[in-house]
DNA sequence: TGTCGGAATGAATAATCATTCATTCTAGGT
DNA sequence: ACCTAGAATGAATGATTATTCATTCCGACA
């Protein structure tokens, strides 16, 4: 027996053989989170596993301690991606300069949240899965808080631009923003718990009308 | 050595002696769905054991399959009890016919929503764990789905009868409904993640300033 | 007071999982 | 073509956990 391998050198075998590739750091990374993404989607987060998680993402259970030190890690680590791209987007939209017409401001922020990036039930699964954790995780709290509160400023400041433009008395900023964030939260909340029930297109009108009865002369 | 035990017959010992007791059914169903609603608030519903509940609830590690059949069950269960606590007061309080002045009802649901018994950060965290894992497990979007189409139609029928009252016109019940539910979901969320941005007082004010805007005859 | 149905116990079991690390393999540099 | 740093692998390990069930013991009833 002089070849030991089970396989023909080069031999594609009907399952296309896997070849070992070897990729910087930074992009393991990412296909990780990736991959953590989907299974906390797909699975919850109370049974994902490490295994899971490398094998959605093709590669061996060793590789996730490698990159991320622990598993603990790696959902912190995914927690981070996701509140950043969600608030990141929203604070681009919100100071978006190139954008001088308020109102359109609002218009562009309600596609950016119930558009597709945002609400593919998985970036929803993934956001409320952890802010189910978060009573119980204070690391999960300090996270989103940190990206959340930044946000919040922004948009505080977009709607203290609207009153004054739009002359609206008895309009607190503060107030109406942070009713605008929460009623945002429930509308995905139902989305992802009763998809039956609330269409997006029902949800990004319940928004609108929301907006339209704060600013009536800005939203259509 | 004629005495095995460390203990001499009825001697408390500093700490009381623990005395197994019989209890029926139902009280023993009960103090497990208490227990594993502080476990879950506490610890995350990722990190619950079936160890952790029973301890908490002072009882041995078999007593909860003898009740719940299974650790899947009991989680079940337990959000079951949360879900009928939380439409069932909300119903309970729209329906209310004692109460027939309907600014006064809206006050009332107000009062229950951001009072004592709901905010607990305690409900809140089971009430998010489960909703966090609702989206990789059906079984809990049908649990929260029953109570929550019933308690939507009767907050429907609530905004119905007072738009009509009031005369609003161009606002459409079902569409403030779905608002405002998602303004309460969002804004118990708020209070869960981010207690130090946001208070109970000021969460009541803005969702009463969403009904004040929405129904300005009947609100202050 | 004695008996007994079944509530309650918790050590034992079997399964799952995160993490480690000796080994293998790749790709860029010479 | 050869070498080598370090990326990637996955079997093995040890820790946790749900579930079982032989045994213990309570308390209602006779």
């Amino acid at each position: 027996m002089s070849d030991a391998s089970g396989l023909v050198a080069g031999e594609p075998a009907g399952a296309a053989v896997k070849r070992r590739q070897i990729r910087p750091k930074a992009e393991r990374r990412q296909q990780l989170i990736d991959s953590t993404i989907r299974c906390i989607a797909q699975r919850g987060l109370s049974s994902v596993t490490m295994q899971m998680v490398t094998r959605e993402a093709g590669l061996s259970v060793g590789i996730a301690n490698l990159h991320f030190q622990s598993k603990d890690n790696l959902l912190k680590e995914t927690l981070r991606f996701v509140a950043d791209e969600y608030h990141g987007g929203q604070i681009e939209i919100m100071s978006g300069s190139d954008m001088p017409d308020l109102g359109q401001r609002l218009d562009a922020l309600l596609d950016f949240q119930f558009g597709r990036g945002v609400t593919q039930r998985q970036k929803m699964s993934v956001w409320f899965a952890y802010y189910g954790e978060a009573g119980a995780r204070p690391v999960y709290q300090k996270i989103v808080a940190t990206s959340d509160r930044f946000a919040a400023q922004k948009l505080e400041a977009l709607f203290v631009e609207i009153i004054k433009e739009g002359g609206y008395v008895g309009s607190d900023a503060r107030e109406l923003a942070i009713g605008y964030s929460a009623l945002i939260d429930g509308l995905h909340l139902g989305l992802l718990v009763t998809p039956r029930e609330l269409t997006k297109r029902c949800a990004r009108a319940v928004a609108r009308d929301f907006l339209r009865r704060a600013f009536p002369l800005h939203v259509r």
